[in-house]
RNA sequence: GCCCCGGUAGUGUAGCGGCCUAUCAUGCGGGCCUGUCGAGCCCGCGACCCGGGUUCAAAUCCCGGCCGGGGCGCCA
């Protein structure tokens, strides 16, 4: 075992001798006396190296040693007003595990702040800075957040093929591939086969795995890869599916805000505890025409009038009834020119949109064909409907979008271990 | 797809025709210090994206390329 215990742990263990590893974050010496601060992912500790005791070969040698090499030491715990950290560990002996090299392409321990470039290229070296872990332990916690409130409505965890023959839903641009001697895409949604589970009387499903849009976006707020969290339900309509979100979301900030990730962060946001806001659309659209906006009915919002939307309206909100002539063919008509379609908002920003879904095999083949599309084409889809199929409603979620939002995080990229835009393919 | 902006030491920047042998911070190398903790002090190292043009003179102006950031659109 290289380690006892982590340096949180350590913290606890006044008197005792431990083992930790960890980076070399910083070394101050002061003559015969000096200070390694070590770095694991629970935090820091410090090291005290005194020249008498371990003697000056010693004493030389550890104080040289690069910021970010990977040590493991043993020495004694003890509780001090001297240290800032409330303790530090006398240090009896040293291991060099691994030494790092010099210059760092960038500083961990810097003041100094780098660009979103540098930082990706470098991301093994990003990803050690706490304020950056912390954006991906409360994406963990979200998710956990998500798939514990999920499961306890007794929803299944699935997973569809990312592998696929046809566009989902027309519109945007696919990736495509080789799949053998055949023409592929990567899926843009794992819409078309969680509706048909709704088929098979899985009655309630859920999704978390990647999708892929092949738009050429320049913003931060798109991928080109993301993870979308897609639920369906059956023998729901478009309030069943909303309140099911909402949950899912309140859940998924309770978890990030207990896993203490956010401190971090400086980020203060809370467990919302009153219901969202629902706006129909005819509303929105009258509230911004009153802002001196001007939108046409049937048009969406554009990121303009979204900006007045999030002003006037708190965080959290629905927007229901969308004209159906702007909302994809599979969702179900109501009172002729709406739709039981609704997104999802947080201020000025789209998170998630759904709708309770036309289970009608008829009118679902005459909206595609409308909608110029060849219902030839999602034969394996449509067939689902020919055979009983339950009234059913769903959503998809953009976890990034979430991320960024519980973690006050202002691009998109930084949600993202190693992201995929419009340019970057490595790391 | 349309549009805007930017590329200066390892990192982040200042300079935007001659005062540049290029600023500052951080880093790195060396030195001093037994309580530092954004350590301090002294010495040193290290850069104008590439190609072409304008000019007596280009980091600075113009053109092209490459790379990056962002706005809109589209969406999650």
């Amino acid at each position: 075992m290289l380690r006892t215990c982590t340096l949180k742990e350590a913290s606890q263990l006044d008197g005792e001798t431990v083992k930790v590893c960890g980076w070399v974050h910083d070394i101050r010496v002061l003559g015969k006396i000096a200070f390694i601060i070590i770095r694991d992912r629970y935090g820091l500790a410090q090291l005290t190296l005194i020249r008498s005791i371990i003697g000056k070969e010693n004493f030389k040698k550890y104080t040289k040693l690069t910021r970010e090499s990977v040590i493991c030491v043993q020495g004694k715990v003890q509780k001090t007003e001297q240290a800032k950290l409330g303790f530090e560990i006398l240090l009896e002996s040293l291991e060099i595990l691994s030494i790092a090299e010099t210059p760092l392409p960038l500083g961990v321990a810097d003041k100094v702040s780098a660009d979103m470039e540098t930082r990706i290229e470098n991301r093994f070296l990003d990803l050690r800075k706490k304020e950056v872990l912390a954006v991906f332990e409360a994406r963990s916690a979200i998710i956990q957040g998500i798939r514990e409130y999920l499961a306890q409505e007794h929803f299944i965890e699935v997973h569809t093929p990312k592998i696929v023959a046809t566009a989902t839903e027309g519109g945007t641009e696919l990736f495509p591939i080789k799949y053998f001697e055949k023409d592929a895409y990567l899926n843009q949604s794992p819409q078309l086969y969680k509706q048909i589970l709704m088929g098979s009387g899985f009655d309630r499903v859920f999704e978390i795995a990647p999708a892929f849009r092949a738009e050429e976006h320049n913003t931060t707020r798109h991928l080109n890869e993301f993870i979308s969290i897609d639920a369906e339900l059956s023998f729901a309509d478009d309030n069943d599916a909303m309140q099911i979100l909402e949950n899912s979301i309140k859940n998924a900030i309770k978890h990030a805000i207990e896993s203490e990730a956010l401190n971090a962060l400086e980020q203060d946001i809370e467990t919302p505890d009153k219901p969202f806001e629902r706006v129909t659309y005819d509303d929105a659209l009258d509230l911004i025409n009153s802002k001196g906006y001007s939108m046409e009915w049937g048009e969406d919002f554009s990121t303009e009038a979204l900006k007045i939307l999030g002003k006037e309206i708190d965080d959290f909100y629905f927007i229901t009834h969308w004209p159906l002539e702007i909302k994809p063919f599979y969702v179900l008509p109501f009172e002729e020119k709406y739709s039981k379609a609704f997104d999802l908002m947080y201020k000025d920003k789209e998170l998630s949109s759904g709708a309770q879904r036309n289970h009608n095999y008829e009118s679902l083949v005459n909206i595609m064909k409308q909608k110029g599309l060849n219902p030839e084409n999602f034969e394996f889809y449509l067939r689902a409907f020919k055979y009983g199929m339950p009234p059913h409603a769903g959503w998809g979620l953009g976890l990034e979008r979430l991320v960024m939002i519980v973690t006050g995080v202002k691009n998109i990229r930084e949600c993202v271990l190693f992201p995929r835009d419009r340019t970057r393919l490595v790391p």
